[in-house]
DNA sequence: GAAACATATGAGCATTTGTTCATATGTTCA
DNA sequence: TGAACATATGAACAAATGCTCATATGTTTC
């Protein structure tokens, strides 16, 4: 490969990198996103659209192992997108956010543009 | 592990099952963020937002290879995220519709809640 | 047509990821 | 305290992913 020779109109590349946000803030962007994006997990998230629910009625509700779901619900958990709560030996989980519920319609509304 | 013996209430899952999006819906929902989930196509989403540039501009930008940029292009670019058009020997990509800047201001919104 | 430039793409490789299995932790009740 | 239940977690493994390198495709200019 060979460098560009800029025989056409170019941005200021140091302007823009200038109004771009940090390297770090857009790894923890990436970061988010990388969550939403399996659907087991993009599942787990509608399914407590309706009501929170606990582990083991997910796992039914998918047909998955308990152990599966528990996994991705850590992960869900640590990425701030469900809350937990105990009572008794179950542990019900639920949406954190509204910002979950715009994050998905946003996607979906994206999906229903490309078809 | 043993099956949920159900003491304590749970949701209708028949019922949660018939309000939820069909699997593939899920599955394609989730796709779509996992495009956006690598920060690399983040980074080239974000330079992106304040013109269409070229291929060799992004790598310069990104401090890229060429070749890295270009495939993650073409996962933007089937995604349906940036569209392209040729002049002269140049490339030049551009963010595709409003849906991609709504979808990355609502994960940066939600990542701002969560520290 | 040939050379130079810009971009696209296939193969290979190291890393990451999601599931399974086994087992640990935590809770209730007899 | 012990047994049963509900959930969490570590290790292992197969599949997916992102980058590099080499090279192919496409465009312009001589």
């Amino acid at each position: 490969m060979t460098e560009c020779t800029h025989d056409h109109k170019h941005p200021d590349l140091r302007e823009i990198d200038r109004l771009m946000p940090d390297v770090d803030s857009l790894y923890d962007l990436s970061e988010v996103f990388r969550v939403f994006g399996d659907s087991t997990r993009i599942r787990i998230l509608y399914a407590l659209f309706e009501s929170e629910m606990c582990v083991c009625d997910i796992a039914a509700l998918l047909g998955m192992t308990q152990s599966a779901v528990s996994h991705q619900l850590r992960i869900l958990k640590d990425a701030k997108l469900v809350r937990f709560r105990r009572e008794g030996k179950s542990v019900f989980y639920a949406l954190d956010d509204h910002h979950v519920r715009l994050i998905l319609s946003m996607g979906m509304e994206h999906l229903s543009h490309t078809r």
